[in-house]
DNA sequence: ATTATCTATAGATCTATAGATAATGC
DNA sequence: ATTATCTATAGATCTATAGATAATGC
């Protein structure tokens, strides 16, 4: 702590050095695989092909590494919601479209979330830095969609629903899909083989489940 | 391994001593804060008050200690499943019943959905565990609601839907109610105090959504 | 001079067991 | 005799750092 650190600058990504990238990236794999508490830096180490204390040298402490980490799945996760955003077409069909991107944005990464609830779940710290970088982006993807959304309710053509609670619908059935997956798949006695098209089958049925609460009757 | 072990019988509750008992309970806790790998016999041992030997001389191994208590929880979370069912009142309330009381036993149970979930990636051993105890509650409850379904659907009451996708809309919404709560509570700015009336709209949102799918026009 | 790398090791834990001793039930 | 409990410790790890040495950039 009283002593000077030879640790380099990473902040900025010019110092992207081999040997640092390389535990980044098996640091990635090991963290997201067994989560902090779980993940070993020796172990960390070894996939990266270099001595252990090389960690150490770059990184400091786990807890450094696994913040480094951590931050930029946060940022990918909220990436993920702007993305959608921006392109012309009619309604319903941006909200299809929406839908079906982010289910596949989480069927690509579909360690991600189990990654981020665990992490989350009793530290503060990490919580924060979900706080800060997801809620500016999630403010804005709700503020604008409710915007849409009312234009269409006014011309009557969806029911009266809030853009909040048709988004947590949404992220609830994508999430889970990709969470209960290896659960889903045992209780629906799907065959490994089966998996994409299970898969599929789930999305297409919870675009429908969105379209259905927008069609339904206005009150 | 090749020598005789002073384990005691523990799969006849009988033998249910204060110390025993007391690890037990204290596993309980920390298995599912921690999970089994962050999960330390020692803190256990602590816990429940007795020295650390005691864990070891009752239970062996801290992976059969962790066994037991996840057995225990897959059955609670089977349990859940089957209590809704039986009583006698029209469909669409037994739907809202079932829909919220489902939504309150996790309430009540909030760290389980996670622990299940991360103790099964990667763990084939647990899975199955899950398979056997769940599948069979869970073909049960889908063939029941089938068939309570297509009485509905004959006389023209609700819309053609498959009892599969119903159940799982519900439990998708459900469990990630709960286990998005801490995160929820931060983009949804919900202050701690009005964190069981942020639940309760969120529980009522969830069967009025069901509900709506079950009124959706029938093509 | 600074940066990168290796070897070696300190210092904490953690799981698990051995072996002694006390308590309990016939 | 059997069951319960304690002390002590073996044997693995794990995180982190010290200190030597090689490579690199002025």
């Amino acid at each position: 702590m009283n002593k000077t650190t030879r640790q380099v600058d990473t902040t900025t990504p010019q110092a992207d050095t081999t040997t640092q990238q390389a535990i980044m990236s098996a640091a990635e794999i090991e963290f997201m695989e067994k989560g902090f508490a779980a993940a070993k830096t020796t172990a960390i180490a070894r996939r990266a092909g270099v001595t252990h204390a090389m960690l150490h040298y770059y990184y400091r402490t786990k807890e450094n590494l696994f913040n480094q980490v951590f931050q930029a799945k946060i940022q990918l996760l909220a990436d993920s919601f702007t993305t959608i955003l921006g392109r012309e077409m009619p309604f319903l069909e941006k909200i299809e479209q929406g839908v079906g991107a982010h289910f596949d944005f989480l069927a690509a990464n579909p360690r991600l979330p189990l990654f981020v609830l665990r992490e989350i779940v009793d530290n503060s710290d990490r919580r924060e830095v979900c706080r800060e970088v997801l809620l500016p982006v999630f403010k804005g993807v709700i503020e604008k969609l409710q915007k849409a959304l009312n234009a269409e309710i006014e011309s009557g053509s969806v029911a009266p629903v809030s853009a909040m609670d048709m988004m947590l619908n949404m992220v609830s059935m994508n999430v889970f899909a990709i969470l209960s997956l290896p659960v889903a798949m045992l209780l629906a006695e799907v065959k490994e083989e089966d998996r994409d098209r299970f898969l599929e089958r789930r999305k297409r049925q919870i675009i429908e489940q969105v379209l259905t609460q927008l069609k339904a009757e206005k009150r």
